[in-house]
RNA sequence: AUACCGUGUGAUCUC
């Protein structure tokens, strides 16, 4: 997780030499964390070598193959690997099953994900359980499909499988989308009904979903709200927020709320800033973008491509040129390439 | 017996 799979490496190294016996687990710890490093072909190797040091990878090694590779889009072998699982006799289980669900989603393949949703439901050893709904139900989301999103939410709960916070999350931003607010409030009474803790992810999804419809005095208001209820605002959720104003170009409360974030001891992250950037530029202040870029540069936090991408844009649509391409030329003194 | 490894939700660019 803190990107020295390296060192993991030679920690298992060491107990090899020590005689320590290791046990797949440790296998597939190493597995999980090539593949959570961009190194899917490493993993690949290392599970064959696994295999010919005498050792039984589980249904876990395979898993966490499985979703590196949906996650990397490659889901024909994702799929491929499925049934060799198969074959060797382990049982995929829920969450194999769930993670190539996502790719397929993700890809847009939704005949697919219902593919292998059906042959969930025909298998007694892995039964669509709420991640599989909240999976399909945000996929069908990003492509706007809400009424199916909330079709299946129905379904779900026909099933008397129990709609859990992140499943209702998924589902209030799809309602969101729609613009149905009065359904909104129903859901999010449906959750205390149910006992389900209104934490910080929802109350940030209210606040996004809010500033994306420009309903900038309700979004401050959830921010309020959950402060008065004891919910510290995310750094998340206060970028929101703050992306709200700098889409409408309203730097004043923008900054304001700059300092209320000070204040809550939350720091702007690198995401803050590039929004900020863009929210200069979209006030015709390019040098207000320029100042923001230049605190970035000198006091953190360090510029990312995103930075650039939303610097050249703004300066090009207030007129600046040759500045623009000044900076997209410097990228690269910044350790970044033009994407 | 318990615990440790794999899946789902919220923020920034490309109008």
């Amino acid at each position: 997780h803190l990107g020295r799979v390296d060192f993991a490496f030679s920690l298992l190294g060491q107990h090899l030499k020590l005689g320590i016996p290791l046990k797949v687990i440790h296998f597939n710890i190493l597995i999980n964390g090539l593949i959570q490093n961009d190194r899917l072909d490493h993993a690949k190797v290392l599970l064959d070598k696994i295999v010919k040091l005498g050792f039984q990878p589980n249904i876990w090694t395979y898993t966490s193959l499985i979703n590196g590779l949906s996650n990397a889009d490659k889901l024909g072998e994702a799929v491929a690997l499925l049934k060799k699982t198969e074959e060797l006799g382990l049982r995929p289980d829920v969450v194999t099953y769930n993670a190539i669900i996502k790719g397929q989603c993700r890809v847009g393949d939704f005949e697919g994900a219902r593919r292998l949703f059906r042959e969930m439901q025909g298998n007694n050893n892995c039964r669509p359980d709420v991640t599989t709904y909240s999976t399909l139900i945000s996929g069908l989301c990003k492509v706007g499909l809400f009424s199916h999103a909330h079709e299946l939410f129905s379904e779900m709960k026909g099933q008397g499988i129990l709609p859990d916070a992140i499943a209702y999350n998924t589902l209030i931003r799809a309602t969101c989308m729609s613009g149905d607010w009065g359904k909104v409030t129903d859901l999010v009474a449906e959750m205390v009904e149910s006992n389900i803790p209104i934490k910080v992810d929802t109350y940030g999804t209210l606040v996004d979903m809010y500033s994306k419809h420009g309903m900038l005095d309700q979004a401050r208001d959830i921010i309020r709200f959950m402060i008065e209820r004891g919910v510290t605002p995310d750094i998340i959720t206060f970028t929101a927020l703050l992306d709200g104003y700098c889409s409408c170009g309203r730097m004043g409360e923008a900054s304001k709320l700059m300092e209320l974030m000070a204040e809550k001891g939350c720091e702007p992250n690198v995401v803050s800033f590039n929004s900020l950037i863009k929210g200069y530029c979209k006030a015709q202040d390019p040098d207000g973008a320029l100042s923001v870029f230049q605190k970035m540069v000198d006091e953190g936090p360090t510029p990312d491509v995103i930075t650039f991408n939303s610097l050249v844009d703004g300066l090009c649509k207030n007129n600046r040129f040759s500045v623009a391409l000044q900076f997209m030329n410097s990228m690269e003194a910044h350790g970044l390439t033009p994407n």
